[in-house]
DNA sequence: CCAACAATTAACAAAAGCTTAACACCCTAG
DNA sequence: CTAGGGTGTTAAGCTTTTGTTAATTGTTGG
């Protein structure tokens, strides 16, 4: 299980301090830089998913950054987010033109900056054609991956593609026949309980109450509460 | 017993009480929301059974929040209608469009809101295949579930088998005989007042009134009396 | 009305069927 | 070659489901 990245780059601490907070909270893990270099050596570095990038910053303001960033294949397609405050004279289709995905304004209420975030990365799943969206889960098949809010949960095969299996059949039954024949194929003689052992690693990792059993049937994913 | 789940997404308090109470007093669980993010998360949360949307709202509107939740497995089915003032220029083709199963204008009249929203339940009830339609139930061999009007009935394996024979035949008797047959197998040697025990299972959790008694012969599913 | 037979019902017992932890045997990347 | 992840197996509990029994309560034809 693997949280979400956070990169988070202003000059001022205060607020460095402040988001480091609400997102750590949130669940995100972050890393934070306090000028134009460091956000870059950093984001090279650590990978992350996101990256707030405040305006004014010593050594490469944040426009610049956002455009070198985007220019590397591995930051196109990740949330990069643009903060400034309101009286300096950058303009938002400044930031947009750089390859910003948002633009936010200080003063930063935390409330809407998380909501704004969770909305870009359901939408960044969403336009992901390979992955499958089922409430709170994007499962997605290229990465092997299950993501869920600031989670990422990685499942080893078998795993995987149980779930997505189950997840694929959304309320209804799976058997475990079917089981057998769509994870193990038709001459593979797994014991019958190898099913049960697998569900319960799965139910470990993504949480107890979204595969229900029918006993003597199957099992099934759904969400009620 | 649980109730239907009605998520009513606008942005006018007024239209939101109106729905709400109108809705509540028919026996539905009420939730509302008054933007496009608000309408995702708590859809999300509450995974709500029916959804009604209104095109107007702040942050995203009806359409997009109708697309994005089509693309959720958990909301494939689920039923979503559009609610729209004459005047705004979306075209109902947009609605339909994006998923919606119906697309009702303002001013909404409260009385032909609830049939449609029935009728919408009864259609998706019957188009499903893989369920029996007898009277008030729906017996669903997917989910294996008894669905009885806003009520979830989970049975076991061997009572849902019994009362989905009996269902299956209608209004005929079925007798003791048939019953070994089709669910123990020939082979399997079961006593005889193993079936009434069981009749008298599915009677406590479906309701007494609808499985007759046939001295000497068998049982039937019927509604009547 | 009363045998005589059939079904209801509650209580109990047995058997399925699932959960869970522990372990063992691969592989494979370092 | 070795540690660690991934898979499959086993076996000891548990819980739920299924089956049995017996007392009781209809029901029905004579």
């Amino acid at each position: 299980m693997q949280k979400t990245k956070v990169l988070i780059a202003d000059d001022e601490p205060d607020i460095l301090e402040m988001l480091s907070y609400a997102l750590e909270k949130d669940g995100y893990e972050v890393i934070t830089a306090h000028d134009g270099d460091e956000t870059l050596k950093k984001a090279l570095k650590y990978q992350p998913d996101i990256i707030l990038l405040d305006i004014m910053m010593p050594k490469h303001d944040g426009i610049e950054v956002c455009r070198t960033l985007r220019q590397d294949k591995a930051f196109a397609d990740k949330i990069i987010m643009i903060l400034t405050a309101r009286s300096e004279e950058y303009s938002e289709v400044a930031g947009f033109d750089a390859g910003a995905d948002d633009y936010v304004t200080k003063p930063i209420k935390i409330r809407s900056l998380l909501s704004r975030i969770e909305a870009l990365q359901r939408r960044r799943q969403k336009d992901n054609p390979s992955a499958l969206q089922v409430g709170p889960f994007s499962i997605d098949r290229e990465r092997y991956l299950i993501v869920h809010g600031a989670e990422e949960i990685k499942l080893p095969r078998k795993e995987f593609e149980l779930l997505y299996l189950l997840a694929s059949m959304y309320n209804k039954v799976v058997t475990r026949e079917r089981i057998f024949d769509e994870i193990w194929g038709k001459d593979v003689i797994v014991v019958d309980r190898t099913i049960d052992v697998h569900i319960r690693r799965i139910r470990i990792k993504i949480g107890e109450q979204y595969i229900q059993t029918v006993k003597g049937v199957g099992y099934k994913f759904a969400i009620d509460e």
